[in-house]
DNA sequence: TAGATGCATAGG
DNA sequence: CTATGCATCTAG
């Protein structure tokens, strides 16, 4: 029993996946081996469930050997590296979360822990059977190389019955064989394709690939407008990586709507990647673990949850979008996947990268202090230029009465319309309006459980709340007053602006992008290629079409209301707004060149026009100037004024839809006492149903400080001092990776 | 977190 | 008396 983790030890620490922060302690049977990060099979009350063998006596209290339990099982898979332990151990203290929810992220795959299932096949073994006939020829001749074939992949390729394998088996001529299932892994090879980069490019990429071959942690910022060849350029920075024989991982906000990247990967290095994402089916997710683990799988693009993957030799992590907010995971283990990044590259000792055409303001921030290296990308790679963007003054080009687009939008759509061009409609609201009410009595639509407008969705007949979910069916009279023909609608959503497009140009060919299309993901994908195909004329869309997408043929991009989210209180307001119409104005003109299909008018330059009803908000001006530079310095100083992230300090509380009194007083306390509340959002009916309905309540709060110690340090007293109501303290701290450099 | 337990209420 | 719904407890 002296050494700690040797061969003699018989009771070990294991992380279980459930709500517990503690490891517990498992006897070892007598002929079993394990090591700290060994995957096990432990009894847990009354099931079983996979735990992770940890390295630290068991914390907290010791409990007495008479109720010790012991391991069941080891997996032959790898044991869980050191470097990987102690990231669920930094996670789990930084967002104050039991370990064993983040152990559960890692062992989340438990077909992927028993060896691949092997599959039954059969190989030329034997003499030519006695009897020859047709089909066993067909057999004979498929199998006279003596590779092996799965029984119905012979079948079907011979086009025989099953039953004339078993005839050949039993004659001696084929002999049963266990075959490796699965297909090849493919290894992307770092020298398939070198792209020809531009001088701003290629002297990114030679600092990239410095910092990779440093083989040391290091956060870079690859911070290059719209269409500048980001992902060229980090490409070599996975290149590197891959020469190194190490593995890399890139991080998408949203892969189910990225295949196009797939595409882009596989023909810099002439195959395509691993994915992972949720939407993936078990037996794929199982194939891509395993891979990770073994070391087999050389690159994984994936979701946020791919930082939690066990890799053998992880080299290198790209967060591409690093702005974006998809980053954030907002239900079960709250965690930000950019920040976590950046800590597992640096538990990890090696290199990550950030890349963003509108980084956030933290990273900005980081980069500006000296914490990150900052790579800047001015020009965009293909010659194209960027679109040239002008606001249009709400209270001087009044749109028509009842309408939505003002004069001047209408005459470039006509415009762009007549060269045979595409356009762009940006509104980030769905549905046909957000507001309904009588025009009788003035009753509004509200949603019972939260406290929003119902938002019409008029091509579903229905009422809706975008927050919750609720919905009705749309009468035809009000409920208040009960008259009939008295409810109206107030304001636009995309598909009353499509309403409005098919009025004025009633012959383009109009398509709606919205992330509520039925038809789901892959009906999105299919759209999403359309509009690349230059199959619309006039594309509708919200947030969705912001993100990514080349689009050839667009040379206009309209912007229905560029004010739309400056108005609320969330302190990241302005840069949401920036980085979205920076995005979507991006895309006008993005491969305007005659080699991607791009029709931009000769000498011409693609167009952005926003709507607005404040032309002078620096967000818009910065946008319309494009003057990237001039937006940071005004939002960073801004923030440092009044304290908002990521310079800490109080940054405003937000209660929202449920303000009943036990949590609402609570974030009222906290809001006065803590150090560096961000925000407390009380959930609303849906996010927390049975916790609410049955007068339990749950509360989230979001903190922002830049010393994050302190303040956890600080809830931990705050919870110890004054308990919570009943069932109400799951808590998530935002910060900024900054408190951890 | 999830399953087991225990209590309160509804229905027959 | 059982069935059901929900809150509470606890795991090595």
């Amino acid at each position: 029993m002296s050494d700690l983790f040797g061969p003699s030890r018989r009771v070990v620490p294991v992380l279980v996946p459930v709500a517990i922060d503690t490891a517990y302690s498992y006897k070892v049977p007598r002929d079993m081996e394990v090591v700290p990060g060994s995957i096990v099979v432990v009894p847990l009350g009354p099931r079983k469930v996979i735990g992770v063998v940890w390295d630290e006596a068991p914390g907290g209290e010791t409990v007495g050997d008479n109720r010790l339990r012991e391991i069941e099982h080891v997996f032959p898979a790898p044991p869980l590296q050191e470097s990987l332990r102690r990231f669920v151990d930094w996670v789990g203290g930084y967002y104050l979360m039991p370990r064993g929810m983040i152990v559960r992220m890692v062992v989340r795959s438990p077909e992927a822990l028993e060896p691949e299932a092997r599959i039954r096949g059969v190989r030329r073994a034997g003499p030519m059977p006695e009897r020859q006939t047709e089909a066993r020829k067909r057999v004979l001749e498929l199998t006279q190389d003596g590779a092996g074939w799965s029984r119905s992949g012979l079948a079907a390729s011979a086009a025989v019955s099953s039953s004339v394998i078993d005839g050949l088996i039993a004659q001696g001529t084929l002999e049963e064989v266990w075959l490796e299932s699965g297909r090849a892994i493919d290894v992307p090879n770092p020298d398939f394709a070198p792209p020809t980069l531009n001088d701003e490019q290629q002297e990114a990429a030679v600092a990239l690939r410095a910092a990779t071959g440093e083989r040391a942690f290091s956060v870079t910022l690859l911070d290059g407008v719209t269409g500048s060849g980001k992902t060229e350029v980090y490409f070599e920075a996975v290149a590197e990586t891959l020469r190194q024989g190490r593995q890399a991982v890139i991080l998408l906000p949203e892969i189910a709507l990225t295949g196009e990247f797939l595409d882009r990967f596989a023909e810099r290095f002439g195959s395509r990647p691993a994915e992972w994402h949720s939407q993936a089916t078990p037996k794929a997710r199982a194939q891509v673990w395993r891979g990770v683990t073994s070391g087999e799988v050389r690159a994984v693009v994936g979701a946020r949850s791919a930082l939690f993957l066990p890799f053998a030799d992880l080299g290198l992590i790209v967060v591409d979008e690093e702005h974006d907010g998809a980053y954030k995971q907002d239900d079960g283990v709250h965690y930000h996947a950019r920040d976590m990044g950046v800590v597992r590259a640096r538990l990890g000792g090696f290199p990550v990268v950030l890349s963003s055409a509108t980084p956030s303001i933290e990273s900005r921030v980081n980069a500006d202090q000296g914490r990150y290296r900052r790579l800047i990308l001015e020009k965009r790679a293909r010659g194209a230029e960027l679109p040239d963007i002008e606001a249009i003054d709400l209270r001087r080009h009044l749109p028509a009465r009842g309408k939505f687009l003002s004069p001047p939008l209408v005459a470039a759509l006509r415009e762009t319309l007549a060269r045979g061009e595409q356009a762009l409609l940006f509104l980030n609201r769905r549905g046909y309006a957000p507001l309904t009410l009588c025009r009788t009595c003035g009753h509004r639509f509200q949603c019972p459980e939260c406290s929003t407008w119902l938002v019409e969705h008029r091509f579903r007949g229905i009422l809706t709340c975008h927050h919750c979910g609720h919905t009705v069916r749309r009468p035809d009279h009000c409920p208040e007053c009960g008259e009939v023909d008295s409810l109206i609608a107030c304001g636009p959503g995309i598909e009353r602006i499509a309403e409005e497009v098919a009025e004025a140009f009633p012959d383009a060919h109009r398509m709606i992008l919205s992330s509520d299309l039925p038809g789901g993901v892959a009906r999105m994908k299919e759209e999403l290629a359309a509009v690349a195909r230059g199959e619309a004329d006039i594309v509708i869309g919200t947030q969705l079409v912001a993100k990514g997408h080349n689009f050839p043929k667009l040379t206009l991009v309209g912007v229905v209301d560029a004010d739309l989210g400056l108005a609320h209180g969330d302190p990241r307001a302005a840069e949401k707004t920036f980085q979205l119409l920076q995005q979507v104005t991006g895309r006008a003109g993005r491969a305007a060149r005659p080699t991607d299909g791009g029709t931009a008018r000769p000498g011409g330059v693609a167009k952005g026009l926003l709507q607005t009803y404040a032309p002078t908000h620096p967000v818009i001006k910065a946008i319309v100037a494009g003057d990237r530079e001039g937006f940071y310095t005004h939002e960073i100083e801004e923030r440092r004024i009044i304290g908002l992230p990521p310079f800490g300090r109080l940054a405003g509380i937000v209660v929202s839809a449920d303000e009943r009194e036990p949590a609402q007083s609570l974030a009222h306390a906290l809001a006065r006492s803590a150090p560096a509340v961000e925000r407390v959002t009380v959930l609303g009916p849906t996010e927390a149903p049975l916790a609410v309905i049955r007068g339990r309540h749950r509360f989230r709060l979001l903190v922002k400080t830049d010393r994050a110690t302190d303040l956890q340090a600080y809830l931990k007293r705050w919870f110890a001092a004054a308990p919570s109501p009943r069932g109400s303290e799951r808590i998530s701290i935002d910060i900024d990776p900054q408190s951890f450099l």
